[in-house]
RNA sequence: GGCCCCAUCGUCUAACGGUUAGGACGCCAGGUUUUCAUCCUGGUAAUCGGAGUUCGAUCCUCCGUGGGGUCACCA
């Protein structure tokens, strides 16, 4: 049997970075079992749909280096993949169920629906259900109803008081009682299915063999036991995985401590292979101290019975940033270059010519490669590189204490001034000689240079930093500086 | 509220009846260093509570407590 899993975004809104998980795992299942992945869109809401969500989610999901046999854009021959392509076969179904009476027509009205639930939650009763009003309508009625074109919706007819048990390959066998399930609605009054009907009918035809979904669908799953056996047809094993909060509270992922959609992330300079390697240990774990993974090596472990069995994963924001900035560090100058430039480009972030330039570009990034953990702080951290630098007196002065600032600057100038071999390792050694000539403090002398020369306290090694803004560049901001302090 | 699920360092987790309860992030300390960062070394810190079962419970059972999910013409 070949393994076919299946991810079914809806175009509602933009990608959350669970679906992600979500998606990694089913893509590492069916990989790992050589079978397929396929990804079906349910746009059955026509009130939450979203114009270009379908088109955003396909995208993102391949920015982060998914990818599906089967769907949209590739194709299939199982398609078509977008359900609201596939009405009249729900109906098909649905009305399959009517005659074997497992289901019925409802002409209730939404607003008798509502004033129902009121009533029963007024009562104080458990929980609301429909009161199957119309499961009791004659043939008759129904016809009528029917011919005078009343509207209607195919409600299941969910038996009473039965318990329904399926197997979850995490959490082990679940069992329900029907008396908790409402007589689901199969066929919406606009003639779209229900997800229940179309999950169960699409998942059959397209011979899904996982379902892996997040662990909020148990309580529906019972709903979907019943579908099967009043079709028939063969159920599906399902894997609920632990869902997303947010580390340190008990709540799920919030826009309050930074991105929670797919594609910010990525917005923020986040990679996309950093990103993947944070959301596999999001409910698995391999079982040894290996935790950096990369998709293929991923596939090649991923084992269903490793999953977590817990209700809740935190979302650790410290630690992606952490995994983020050693994958940056992993990377080339020139591959972390051709990252950052794609990254810039897909997000139209305005870079300074200088990062763009495939001479200077990586060699910039290699000097702030160890200290970035988002792409999104190259800028902020290299200005001086390519611009002279506000430079604040104060803090110019700061680190002399012993000498005097100015003294250390003039020195410095007329001592760079005649040095021929401008690189960083012959700067290194003859300004160590120099200063020890001189009788400065290595700190003060060389904080006070940095200071003069970026404006900054925090910056790559001061040598190679000199070596790239070059000798004229240097001897300029040190002559200005000296201004400042005059 | 009904139903279902879950419970190990601050966080993510390992352990599948017997371990000094391990690792990672974070934090702290030390080393490297002219700064920041990287890197290296070390440290801090956990089995929710109570009954059982057992020679022995993180692990099995029950109760409690806590947390989560779900109860739509949304998925």
């Amino acid at each position: 049997m070949t393994v076919r899993t299946r991810m079914a975004p809806s175009p509602t809104g933009e990608y959350h970075i669970g679906h992600i998980r979500t998606v990694l795992y089913n893509v590492a299942l069916s990989k790992k079992m050589g079978g397929k992945f396929l990804l079906r869109i349910e746009d059955t809401d026509r009130h939450r749909y979203v114009e270009g969500a379908t088109d955003r989610i396909l995208d993102v999901i391949g920015d982060y280096g998914l990818s599906w046999d089967e769907g949209p854009r590739v194709g299939g021959e199982f398609g078509p993949y977008i359900q609201s392509e596939r009405l009249s076969l729900y109906e098909k179904y649905a009305k399959e169920l009517i005659a074997k009476k497992n289901a019925y027509y409802c002409f209730c009205s939404e607003e008798s629906l509502n004033e129902l639930r009121n009533s029963q939650q007024a009562k104080g009763m458990p929980s609301t259900k429909y009161d199957k009003k119309c499961l009791n309508l004659s043939e008759e009625e129904i016809k009528k109803n029917l011919s005078d074109g009343k509207p209607y919706v195919i409600r299941l007819n969910v038996p009473a008081n039965r318990d329904v048990t399926f197997h979850d390959e995490v959490f082990g066998d679940i069992t329900i009682n029907t008396d908790s399930i409402d007589d689901q609605i199969l066929l919406k009054s606009d003639g779209y299915p229900s997800y229940h009907l179309a999950v169960v009918v699409d998942d059959h035809l397209m011979n899904i063999t996982h379902v892996m979904r997040g662990n909020d669908w148990i309580p529906s799953t019972p709903k979907h036991v019943l579908l099967y056996e009043a079709f028939g047809w063969e159920q599906p094993k399902y894997i609920h995985l632990p869902n997303l909060k947010e580390k340190g509270g008990t709540k799920k992922l919030s826009k309050r401590f930074g991105p929670v959609s797919a594609i910010q992330f990525l917005e923020e300079g986040y990679l996309a292979e950093a990103l993947l390697n944070f959301l596999m240990f999001l409910g698995w774990n391999p079982g040894t101290e290996k935790e950096i993974y990369s998709l293929e090596e991923f596939i090649n472990d991923f084992d269903i019975s490793r999953i977590h069995k817990t209700d809740l994963v935190a979302f650790d924001r410290e630690k992606l940033l952490w995994i983020n900035g050693y994958y940056i560090r992993q990377l080339s100058p020139e591959d972390l270059h051709t990252v950052f430039l794609n990254w810039a480009n897909k997000f139209s972030i305005v870079l300074n010519p200088g990062l763009i330039d495939r001479n200077i570009g990586p060699k910039v990034l290699s000097l702030v490669q160890e200290r970035v953990k988002k792409l999104s702080e190259v800028s902020a951290m290299t200005p001086y590189f390519f611009d002279n630098p506000k430079v604040d007196s104060t803090l110019l002065s700061e680190f002399a204490k012993e000498a005097n600032p100015k003294d250390i600057l003039t020195n410095f100038w007329l001592f760079y001034k005649n040095i021929v071999n401008w690189d960083k390792e012959n700067l290194d050694t003859l300004s160590h000689d120099f200063i020890k000539k001189k009788g400065y403090k290595p700190k003060e002398a060389f904080m006070t240079l940095r200071i003069a020369v970026t404006g900054a306290v925090a910056t790559p090694p001061l040598f190679d930093t000199l070596e790239f803004i070059g000798k004229k560049t240097t001897l300029l901001r040190i002559e200005s500086a000296i201004k400042i302090l005059s």
